[in-house]
RNA sequence: GCGGGUGUAGCUCAAUGGUAGAGCCACAGCCUUCCAAGCUGAAAACGAGGGUUCGAUUCCCUUCACCCGCUCCA
């Protein structure tokens, strides 16, 4: 399938639309049309309904530890500054990078280390052999030191055994230390100087409050929806009288600065997620994980993603964050990505205690296998936290400890985008003139997702035709999402409906007039089959499901 | 952020240093008794800004957006 033609499709039926597009655009932002915001309205109401409207406390789910409750939250996108310090965002959104002109790579500015080291240089061009002074840098953090030595007899032009010509000054230090960047060879450079000044990277958005703000009224839009839960974590518990184990849901804006945002709406600077903040018993979270990241990888196959095009990937123990005790992606092989590539739909992770100790104590970091709190140089906390008690008592067991979070988070746009590629089908259908068969293009959505369940026509204009479409219209409107359509001939109007992904079309013809049936037609098989009006209501409902 | 490519109606494509032409779609009507492309009518575009020129969609510069490859993706 071609990325450019479902692309081209959502903009003609007014699914997605480039944002201030009449402005030339703006790269990372996208706007949901008439149809576009039915669907993807469609998607977080099914996970809304799935995760916490419709969930059952009473009735222990398949694969789940115990019985659990849930409840819902709306946070703000503007938080609390502090609150992004404590979570680590501000540290690690925050960073300062370099470029090398020469090998046009990047690096984080805390991340580039090396030594200066002084030795014979060959001059180019039979020049002279002049001593020279340079700082050698690697990026090799597993073995610095022979990544270095590497490196210099490179640069210098010597045989490993000749190496103890050169002469090494200083300890290994980052270059940040330097000031100075003119004399450091890059990590992948042939040549000193070809770093440039270190430029900061913030991938928040900021923001200031209040209409004369300044400096010190600096703010930032949310890079996620899941801290808003945690600082709201006491509140909830007081007022809900909910029990551990319980999960908290969310739906709402985040915004990254992303650097290259690409993919039609797959890496957006504005984007939606829906978030769930589940919390336990310590002891039980690598249940709970497991739950978690098992139902909402059926949730997506439940919804008509298939199995073959999903994944469900373990992290590695070297790609885990570090307070995280395991994390899983659930990913799409989107069509734009390189053959056997998945890009990410959700990220189940287990993050321990980290997030309300965070928000407890400050900003946490680990020393072994221990998170501790972060200090700054003068001894005192990097980051403070709230001082509030965020603990748990639990009056049956009678203990008091932090509960352990599982976050399963999911892309409201890219499981809308998922769902969007997953539908596309072209096949070949059967014409009037029964001469050849010609192509259809058509989107197979699941019924409960797609934006409009069912169209009305009347097979002619004429004949009494109209009123009657006209009422079953009136009598479906009131209950779902439908068109009505009556112009031009009927097989158009049936291929205008394929191409949005009505699951069914309702058909009054003559004999209607006669006995009151009317046909409906199955938008995958073409299928007609005759229906009493009488019983149409109750025969969508049943085929459209929730 | 770097390199390469692209940019004319919603879509596909024309033409031109002298005020842009068509097909399809969509729209209004007609005709149509079950799977798009029959008739009539109306509408609609040179991504943006600047320069050269009497005059720029065309030449030059800048910028924006999209695509591909790197880079980045906490």
């Amino acid at each position: 399938m071609q990325m450019e033609e479902l692309v081209a499709l959502c903009k003609r039926r007014g699914f997605l639309f480039q944002s201030s597009e009449i402005y030339g655009g703006l790269n990372g932002f996208w706007d949901y049309g008439p149809l576009g915001v039915l669907l993807k309205r469609n998607v977080k109401d099914a996970w809304w309904h799935d995760m916490l409207v419709g969930h059952n406390e009473q009735k222990l789910q398949p694969g789940a530890p115990s019985l659990y409750e849930m409840a819902g939250l709306d946070s703000t996108i503007i938080m609390h500054p502090q609150i992004w310090k404590c979570s680590g965002h501000y540290d690690l959104f925050h960073d300062f990078m370099v470029d090398c002109r020469e090998s046009k790579k990047r690096y984080r500015y805390d991340h580039v280390k090396g030594r200066w080291v002084r030795g014979l240089k060959h001059g180019e061009g039979g020049q002279p052999a002049a001593e020279v002074r340079v700082f050698i840098t690697t990026m090799d953090t597993e073995n610095t030191e022979n990544a270095l030595k590497e490196r210099a007899a490179h640069y210098f032009g010597l045989r490993k055994k000749d190496l103890d010509s050169l002469v090494w000054e200083g300890p290994l230090t980052e270059i940040s230390t330097l000031g100075d960047l003119s004399q450091v060879l890059g990590p992948d450079a042939k040549h000193p100087g070809t770093l440039t000044e270190p430029r900061e990277f913030n991938l928040m958005f900021k923001t200031t409050i209040g209409a004369l703000g300044g400096e010190d009224d600096v703010a930032f839009l949310r890079p996620e929806t899941a801290q808003g839960i945690f600082a709201n974590f006491k509140n909830v518990c007081d007022s809900t009288r909910v029990k551990v184990p319980f999960g908290i849901a969310q739906i709402g804006k985040s915004f990254r600065n992303e650097i290259t945002p690409r993919n039609f709406t797959f890496r957006s600077r504005e984007f939606e997620q829906m978030e769930i903040e589940f919390f336990c018993y310590p002891g039980e979270s690598a249940d709970w994980y497991r739950y978690w990241r098992d139902r909402r990888f059926k949730w997506y196959t439940d919804l008509g993603l298939a199995s073959e095009k999903l994944r469900l990937r373990e992290h590695e123990q070297a790609e885990l964050a570090h307070y995280s005790k395991g994390t899983a992606d659930i990913e799409y092989a989107f069509p734009f990505l390189p053959e056997g590539d998945f890009g990410e739909l959700e990220g189940v992770a287990h993050r321990g205690d980290f997030d309300l100790r965070s928000h407890m104590e400050g900003k946490l970091v680990r020393e072994g296998d221990q998170l501790v709190l972060e200090k700054g140089p003068d001894g005192q906390p990097k980051h403070r936290g709230s001082g509030k008690d965020l603990t748990y008592y639990d009056d049956q067991r009678k203990e008091r400890f932090i509960p352990h979070v599982i976050e399963p988070s999911s892309g409201a746009d890219r499981a809308t985008l998922a769902f969007l590629c997953e539908a596309y089908h072209v096949d070949q259908v059967p014409t009037a003139e029964k001469k050849e068969d010609a192509q259809r293009t058509y989107l197979k959505f699941h019924p409960r997702l797609a934006p409009v369940k069912a169209a009305v026509f009347p097979l002619v204009k004429k004949d009494g035709m109209p009123e009657i479409a006209g009422d079953i219209y009136g009598e479906l409107k009131e209950k779902m999402s439908v068109q009505y359509d009556e112009k031009g001939a009927v097989g158009r109007r049936y291929r205008r409906q394929d191409e949005i992904g009505t699951p069914f079309c309702i058909t009054v013809d003559g004999q209607t007039l006669q006995d009151g049936t009317v046909t409906l037609r199955d938008r995958d098989t073409l299928q007609q089959w005759r229906v009493k009006k009488d019983e149409l209501m109750a025969e969508l409902t049943d085929r459209l499901g929730k």
